[in-house]
This record gives C-alpha cells, sequence and structure tokens, in this order.
DNA sequence: AGACATGTTGCTCA
DNA sequence: ATGAGCAACATGTC
C-alpha cells in the first residue's frame, strides 16, 4: 500500500498524537518477522520512559527518535499501517507494536503481510539503515544530469522497472511509476537507453510533480493532515481509475490497459503513451 | 478455487 | 563484473 506519500501519512499520524508524550507499556512480538531485524525484547525495554521527540520519512522508511538517542525505524512494507488507538486498547491478530502512552493513547503498527519490518539503533548518530536512503528526488541532489546517467546505466531495462529502483527513485512505488509515466505521455515498455532529450525533460519534471502533488494530496504536506488516505485524490489523476474494471483514461476517454511490465502489473493509456 | 495485491531481496543467467 | 528477470516471502480479498 505504501508509497513515499502514504509512509509521510502514516509517520504524521504517530507523530501528532505522540510526540512530547511518553511511553508506557511497549508490546512487541518478538517472533513474529516483523522483528527479523531488531532486538524486540531488548527495544521494548529501551522505550519505555523515553518521549518521542522528532521523527521522519526517506523513500519508504520511517525514523522515530525517542530522547534523541533511541531510534526505531519502521517499513511498511506491502500492507503495514500505523494508527493511533484509545487507551486500553488490546492488539489484534496482525499488531506487531504497539505503544501505550502514559495519558493517552496506543500507537500501533500493524501489518498482515509482514513484508514490512522493524529497526532499532541507540546513540545520537544516525543509523546506517536511515542515512544511506537515496537523497529525495525534490532535492537539489536529483538533477536531469542524474536522471541521464542512470537512464543511461539502466539503458537495456523497461521504464517502469527503472523508476521502481530505489537506489534512484526513492520512494517511488507502483502507482507513483504509473502515475508519472501517464503524466509524461511515455509508454512504460520503452527502454530507458532510447528517450530523446525532450522526453528525458519531461520525465523529470513529471517525477517531481507527481512527487509534490502526492505529499499534498495524500499526505496533507502545509496544512492538516487529511482524515485518510486517497480521500483529497482529484479524479484528474490516473490514479483513481487505475484499478477500475473498464477504467478509462481521465485525458482520453480511452480504456485503460493493465498488463505486466517490469514484473509489476501496469495501467497505461493507450491513445496517450506510445511504444 | 484461483488469481492477485501501492514491496524487497536474493538467486540465476546472459 | 554488471545488469535484467523472476521466485520467494505470508496473508487477505475479490
Amino acid at each position: 500500500m505504501p508509497e513515499l506519500a502514504e509512509v509521510e501519512f502514516f509517520r504524521r499520524r504517530w507523530h501528532e498524537a505522540g510526540h512530547g508524550h511518553r511511553v508506557g507499556r511497549v508490546r512487541a512480538h518478538a517472533t513474529k518477522k516483523t522483528f527479523r531485524e531488531a532486538p524486540a525484547a531488548r527495544l521494548s525495554r529501551a522505550l519505555r520512559d523515553t518521549v518521542l521527540t522528532t521523527s521522519a520519512a526517506r523513500a519508504k522508511q520511517m525514523a522515530f527518535c525517542f530522547n534523541a538517542t533511541r531510534w526505531l525505524g519502521i517499513h511498511l512494507g506491502m500492507t503495514g499501517e500505523l494508527f493511533v488507538a484509545p487507551a486500553g486498547y488490546r492488539p489484534q491478530a496482525h499488531d506487531h507494536l504497539a505503544l501505550e502512552l502514559t495519558e493517552g493513547p496506543v500507537l500501533v503498527f500493524r501489518d498482515p503481510r509482514m513484508f514490512g519490518g522493524v529497526r532499532w539503533h541507540e546513540g545520537p548518530d544516525e543509523p546506517v539503515w536511515w542515512s544511506r536512503i537515496a537523497p529525495d528526488l525534490l532535492s537539489p541532489d536529483f538533477t536531469p544530469a542524474a536522471l541521464a546517467a542512470f537512464l543511461t546505466r539502466r539503458a537495456r531495462a523497461p521504464l517502469k522497472a527503472v523508476l521502481l529502483m530505489q537506489e534512484r527513485f526513492p520512494g517511488i512505488g507502483n502507482w507513483m511509476a504509473d502515475e508519472i509515466l501517464w503524466r509524461a505521455a511515455l509508454h512504460p515498455a520503452r527502454l530507458a537507453g532510447v528517450l530523446t532529450p525532450a522526453e528525458q525533460r519531461r520525465l523529470y519534471r513529471e517525477i517531481r510533480q507527481v512527487c509534490r502533488l502526492a505529499r499534498v494530496k495524500i499526505a496533507g504536506e502545509g496544512g492538516p493532515l487529511p482524515a485518510d488516505l486517497n480521500v483529497n485524490i482529484p479524479d484528474t489523476w490516473l490514479f483513481n481509475h487505475r484499478w477500475a474494471d473498464g477504467g478509462r483514461c481521465p485525458r482520453t476517454g480511452m480504456p485503460l490497459i493493465r498488463e505486466e511490465i517490469g514484473g509489476r502489473t501496469t495501467c497505461w493509456s493507450p491513445g496517450r503513451q506510445a511504444l
């Protein structure tokens, strides 16, 4: 479910309910695959009586910092979500981590498929699982030249597969890749190495634009947190049409096509994205 | 019943 | 050595 903007949405949910609050009991299901990279027992003890000071999202990863020295990393995988439950909440089958705030609600991490996971670090310095995430696509590090160089290196892979590579496009997932290619009028099966300079410019512009808009519409950047995911996404986006059977392109009105490209189900508009 | 799912990793083969 | 393609992971939903 979660790509960069959804991840930011969930981070804000926990942060707005929990920042400045003290942690009481922590329930961490150590036997679950969710904790394959984090010491559940140690983490539960070390978080008790700490205060949530800061948090941030990078790509599809979140970091919640307690007392500025305890780093709780969360990756939502395919089905993960964060929510805030009332005090006294009893964790359910797929709730792998629950932080009970003293005199407050419970912060819950749920993930039925368990492709997500928890990471942990103690100390004031950034852990590698946080610092080695590729620079944000809206930062000055992501330049047209950097895009061009990457397209050259991945010349024989389809654009759809290339956009999913986190080493260069941190936070982009299946729906964002489709949205970007649709707006840029590029067929997802086109090989990365064959784009004209004009096509590269369109791709660059739409990567940035979709990142910007997704953060505003989904995570409510610059305003209040939306009540839920996706409630603010306009019907002018491909997003609202790509899963519907019989879905039509909001720009051409023609039926959309769904097929597997680059190993993932891909939706594209035949009138707009020529091979 | 069977297909399929907004993700990542690790293996195989060219 | 580098990169492309694909199975595997675990569970819920249509």
